[in-house]
RNA sequence: GGGCGCAUAGCUCAGUUGGUAGAGCGACGCCCUUACAAGGCGUUGGUCGGGGGUUCGAGUCCCUCUGCGCCCACCA
């Protein structure tokens, strides 16, 4: 298309420049640049799992506007993508896509093909297909290959300036060999460690739960009271639970030190009800005297309170639950005959099923106080889980994260006060989490697909594994499967014979990985040359929600290998509201999918409504500014193919208006001005504030469209002096507006840019204020201020007149002040052209200023009432013409 | 219970060091005007959440209250 031809059109720029952009490596890294050069982006890798949604598009094309900016403005940007794939949410997705599960037991079946269910909820726990571990995470890898290139559809689609040559999935050989080594490092360094623990514990995915994944919900739940008979005969002991079914795990009941009702007789001994095991009654601090009854039942183990009065008071473990969260199969050993006879109808049974027997039976011996009283309270979950957390003992990885060690949670937090914030008060989450860590970050998992721990342990003469001296993998093997792999020294046949070896069966929590991604991105240890010009990043954009989980272990892995902050900058993106200003649900996001939202409104559409939202501050879906969007790049479009149709070579005409061409005193003022929009503009890209440059920009070409044009588009037409200083200070201003808007318009500006320069407009340099400066001689804003509003004046009489915009003036009488009047006079032709103005006289006044020093046509008539001078604007139209 | 953010026109939001309240959308009216009728021009519309305070002057600074959102803690 070309600017005479046809009528412009935004339909499929998004389809036409995408394929340009990836066939000239418009995005691609020069990796020749010095780091100095270089802007270098973390780019959130998104969880790929079924569909991206709209809330996910608006950060991403929030921090895209910047990178376009960054690039522009002569920083050779490093924007790479990717994939977050490992973990929980692919195997769940593979679970029910291909209606799977995997048994770690089975063989491999190689060739195994599995068809996708077409509709997987209908088919939900029907026809489950038990495979091997290496069968399911070909699945895995088979499905996240598939999503993966639907969203990389979606980012191109809405105009991510990414290299795709730079993109890479958490899964691969790669992010494995980095994640394997930089565990390997931190191991060696003491800053990783197993432990054998008490540890919260989803009981459907049959993993372990780190603290930065825990959310509370509320849960209908209800107190019981315990009748405890107290083993020296004295008054039985009432102690409030929720949890009855856990009365065989009681280690002790607990009261605060200072509880006059309960300390004098700390040390006896009570008997639990119906089990009748002899468990003492201890003191604590952390015992609350005004809750349930002020005394509390210790279970091994309830909640995480439970762990610490364990731990510090030295109680015995009594645990009742396995890991599939039913209670033991056989009899605890602890349970005298009373108990032990009971335990047969609870073998095996789930906590409701446990509860209700156990209540029944309290019951029947009417240990039961009073009726059961429901109540809602927060409970503990995992953030992926249906069921609330319990807590088993098990060995688990953990990495020290500073919440066992003040010096290395201040350096944390003194290390978020080096990164600047946008926006600056997203610190402090980041400084509240740290301070309230309680626990190390436990860092493994015990599930499929994910990077293994590049660790055996050797088993012993009788067959049991030695824990304490692991053999680690070689960095140079890495990635290793210690489950498909024998150690150096051993052979596959070893596995599992006494002597031999074990391969250890977990595997990294995902946010293990995904800590390292500048690591992971810039080719640690990988690609030295690369890393150089890289690393330290400059900015990490995310979300708010993972600045507990992403942000704070991507800086915990960077200072710990590096000793530095991974980035300079992090910008935190806000919520996306559904339109009623509720935060947006999945399902809503779901419904509205991106790829509907381009269709119906154009990326361009799309992008304008995502870049009005400052970063961190929440935004509601509104489908009105994405169609405000689409007319902007329009608009863009028409005023383009206008100003281009007005010569032959309008770029020459920049060139010769850079040169001097640019005579005329309004045509200096729309330079002058809009080199003040572009020195606002860029300032506020440096501060990150890309929402500040789109709305000066935006202001600034609506009145030059809806003023400037008009006034001087009649003496454009021509040939003459004049018409080369409309037209090279217009030519001046539209290369200008196209550069300006690119970042948030990135289709339309390079269909327009196409049709008169050459090379993309993503690859142009930033306008140049002082350049812009350069052409406008003394000039001021106020003859094209003036002029402005002398037609708006002129249009308002036509308004109010119902006459059309061509009606010729017979009479305009201007009385203002003789500075604003000798402004008018250098614009009086142009204003006579757009206004059809016949004759024009001028009453000058003084004295009417306004309180801000300036004066405008209408407010100086208000002023000037009160004061009995008149600045105004009279228009008298012809006379209509009967016809 | 603690923290952070938000509250300005019917709607979505600007308002950078305190100095006469802005824009867009909507509504209403007008206009085929040779870039644009999927357009243009114009009009209407606000005791800046409530209450105190500092100041010559407060949407802006301080205190307080209310409502909404988010984060954290507790959870017998």
């Amino acid at each position: 298309m070309t600017a005479e031809s046809v009528k412009p059109s935004l339909d499929g720029l998004e389809a036409k420049w995408d394929a340009v952009w990836q066939e000239s490596g418009t995005y691609r890294f020069d990796r020749t640049k010095d780091r100095a050069e270089v802007y270098s982006i973390d780019t959130p890798p998104p969880t790929v799992s079924g569909e991206l949604h709209l809330g996910s598009v608006f950060g991403y094309v929030q921090v895209d506007s910047m990178a376009r900016y960054m690039r522009m403005s002569g920083r050779e940007v490093f924007y790479p993508m990717g994939w977050d794939d490992n973990g929980l949410p692919t195997e769940r997705r593979v679970q029910n896509v291909y209606g799977v599960r995997c048994d770690p037991a089975l063989p491999y079946e190689p060739g195994l093909v599995v068809e996708a269910k077409t509709d997987s909820k209908a088919d939900k726990n029907r026809d489950v297909r038990m495979v091997s571990r290496a069968n399911f995470l070909e699945l895995c890898h088979e499905l996240t290959a598939i999503d993966e290139v639907a969203f990389e559809k979606v980012w191109r689609d809405v105009g991510l300036s990414v290299d795709w040559g730079l993109t890479y999935a958490t899964i691969d050989d790669r992010c494995r060999r980095v994640a394997q080594r930089a565990f390997l490092r931190n191991l060696q360094r003491g800053e990783a460690y197993a432990s054998e623990a008490p540890t919260l514990w989803d009981v459907d995915f049959q993993t372990a739960v780190a603290q930065a994944e825990l959310v509370d919900r509320d849960t209908a739940s209800a107190y019981h009271k315990l009748a405890f008979v107290r083993a020296d005969g004295g008054p039985a002991i009432e102690v409030d639970t929720t949890r009855p079914e856990l009365l065989p795990a009681c280690v002790a009941i607990v009261a605060h030190p200072e509880d006059p009702r309960y300390k004098d007789i700390a040390g006896s001994e009570v008997v639990t009800p119906v089990f009748g095991v002899r468990v003492p009654i201890v003191l604590h601090p952390l015992a609350d005297p005004d809750k349930g009854t002020g005394i509390a039942m210790v279970c091994t183990f309830r909640d995480t309170t439970d762990i610490i009065w364990w731990r510090e008071l030295d109680l015995p473990t009594r645990s009742i639950l396995r890991r599939d969260g039913r209670l033991l199969e056989e009899t605890p050993e602890w349970l005298p005959e009373s108990g032990a006879s009971v335990w047969p109808d609870l073998a095996g049974s789930n906590t409701k099923q446990a509860r209700r027997k156990i209540v029944e039976l309290l019951t029947e011996a009417g240990a039961l106080i009073g009726d059961i009283r429901p109540i809602q309270h927060p409970v503990k979950y995992y953030e992926k889980g249906d069921r609330p957390l319990e807590i088993v003992t098990s060995r688990q990885w953990y990495i020290r994260n500073g919440a066992r060690d003040t010096d290395r949670a201040e350096a944390l937090i003194a290390a978020g006060r080096r990164l600047d914030w946008h926006p600056d008060f997203m610190r402090v989450r980041y400084e509240h989490w740290v301070g309230g860590l309680n626990t190390d970050w436990l860092i493994s998992r015990q599930r499929h697909f994910g990077v293994p721990f590049p660790v055996w342990y050797r088993l012993d003469p009788s067959g049991e594994p030695t824990f304490a001296d692991p053999i680690l993998a070689d960095e140079a093997s890495l990635p290793v499967d210690p489950q498909g792999q024998p150690p150096a020294g051993f052979t596959e046949a070893q596995r599992g014979q006494p002597n031999g070896f074990i391969g250890d069966s977990d595997v990294m929590d995902t946010w293990a990985t995904s800590s390292l991604t500048p690591q992971i991105a810039c080719g640690w240890e990988e690609d030295d040359d690369l890393f150089a010009r890289t690393f330290p990043m400059d900015l990490r954009p995310q979300g708010p929600e993972i600045i507990r989980t992403w942000l704070f272990s991507t800086m915990l892995r960077s200072q710990l290998e590096h000793g530095t902050e991974p980035w300079a900058n992090t910008s935190i993106n806000g919520w996306i509201l559904d339109p009623d200003r509720k935060k947006m649900s999945k399902s809503s996001g779901n419904v509205v999918t991106p790829a509907a939202l381009v269709d119906e409104h154009g990326a361009d559409g799309l992008r304008y409504w995502a870049c009005h939202g400052a970063p961190g501050i929440d935004t509601a879906i509104d489908y009105a500014q994405m169609k405000v969007g689409r007319r902007l790049a329009l608009k863009l479009l028409n005023a383009s193919k206008f100003v281009l149709g007005l010569g032959d070579d309008m770029s020459a005409a920049a060139a010769a208006g850079m040169q001097g061409a640019v005579t005329e005193a309004i045509d200096r003022a729309v330079l002058a001005k809009l080199a003040g929009v572009v020195a606002e503009a860029t300032t506020a890209f440096e501060g990150y504030q890309y929402q500040r440059a789109l709305e000066r920009t935006e202001t600034f070409f609506w009145n030059f469209c809806d003023d400037y044009l008009e006034l001087v588009k009649l003496r454009a037409y021509g040939n003459d002096e004049g018409a080369r200083s409309a037209q090279a200070g217009l030519a001046i201003a539209l290369s200008t507006l196209q550069r300006m808007l690119a970042p948030f318009l990135p289709f339309a500006a390079e269909e327009a840019w196409s049709w008169w320069q050459v090379g993309s407009i993503h690859r142009a340099p930033w306008p140049s204020s002082s350049e812009l400066f350069g052409q406008t001689g003394d000039a001021t804003a106020e003859v094209l201020d003036v002029a402005a509003s002398v037609l708006t004046e002129i249009r308002k009489a036509k308004s109010a007149a119902k006459r059309g915009m061509v009606t010729p003036v017979d009479r305009l009488v201007l009385t203002d002040t003789a500075d604003r009047l000798a402004a008018f006079g250098l614009a009086e032709g142009d204003v006579r052209r757009a206004g059809v103005v016949a004759v024009v006289e001028v009453v000058e006044v003084v004295g009417v200023v306004g309180v801000d020093g300036t004066v405008d046509a209408v407010a100086a008539a208000e002023v000037a009432t009160a004061e009995g001078v008149a600045a105004t604007v009279t228009v008298e139209l012809q006379a209509p013409v009967a016809t």
